[in-house]
DNA sequence: CGAACTTATGAATTGTTATTCATATGATAA
DNA sequence: TTATCATATGAATAACAATTCATAAGTTCG
């Protein structure tokens, strides 16, 4: 036997009704998803932990991260999109840094997260 | 004028040394963007909000996210492959929840950042 | 065992996204 | 202003991922 119990349906019940009313409406979630996936491609992802050591500029992450200036600048671009790094010009160089302590803490814990299971 | 002053290139060249040190070796850092990713698709993030309610099946959880069973199916999979939840069998059905707290406090802190600048 | 129910999976299609190359833009110095 | 250096961008191709449909697999009940 392993029917569900009475209470059992109910609290469920309950629970999708609690999930659908705490729902971020879809733009949030939208957003909320770009920003992971922003963070999500390992060469972007790459660059990220460059950055977490300091501001670098486009050459120099180029050269931390490997690959070509063209690739690097495209995903500075997308990250920069997504709140994820700023930047700031200094003479011909541009330098870019981590945006705030919110990405830096996001990429800790997941790597905390990492070392659970191995 | 706008020349790099000498420190100035050495505490560069420095910081892309130390980055270089520090960057993790690949595989993990393709691991660590493979969970972003999991994360990274409305559907998905979608799923795992209404998990932060506490355990669903999956056909509650279809009706907490809208869709269809097997799209659920599919996105659990991807969460569950990457170790964003977990699951066990309860009779017929199978209940899956947010697979700790890091996941969680992830969401959370992506959320915070969501709400610095608009 | 067979029927009913819940979840998972494979294959195909469609839609997205990364990367590359060529080149444009912006900044400085002579 | 022109040459040079640093970065950004557009367009094209190529790699990848999401969703759907049909159906398989696991579980319980009669």
């Amino acid at each position: 036997m392993q029917q569900d119990s009475e209470e059992e349906r109910c609290e469920h019940e309950e629970r999708v009704a609690l999930a659908l009313k705490n729902m971020p409406d879809s733009d949030k979630i939208d957003e909320l998803a770009a920003r992971f996936k922003a963070i999500s491609e390992p060469s972007r992802l790459k660059i990220l932990l460059a950055l977490s050591c300091g501001e670098l500029c486009v050459e120099h992450l180029t050269q931390a991260v490997g690959g070509n200036q063209s690739a690097v600048s495209h995903q500075l671009k997308t990250l920069k999109d997504n709140k994820i790094v700023k930047s700031r010009r200094h003479g011909k160089q541009v330098m870019y840094s981590v945006s705030d302590g919110h990405v830096l803490t996001m990429i800790n814990v997941a790597k905390e997260h990492l070392n659970c299971d191995e």
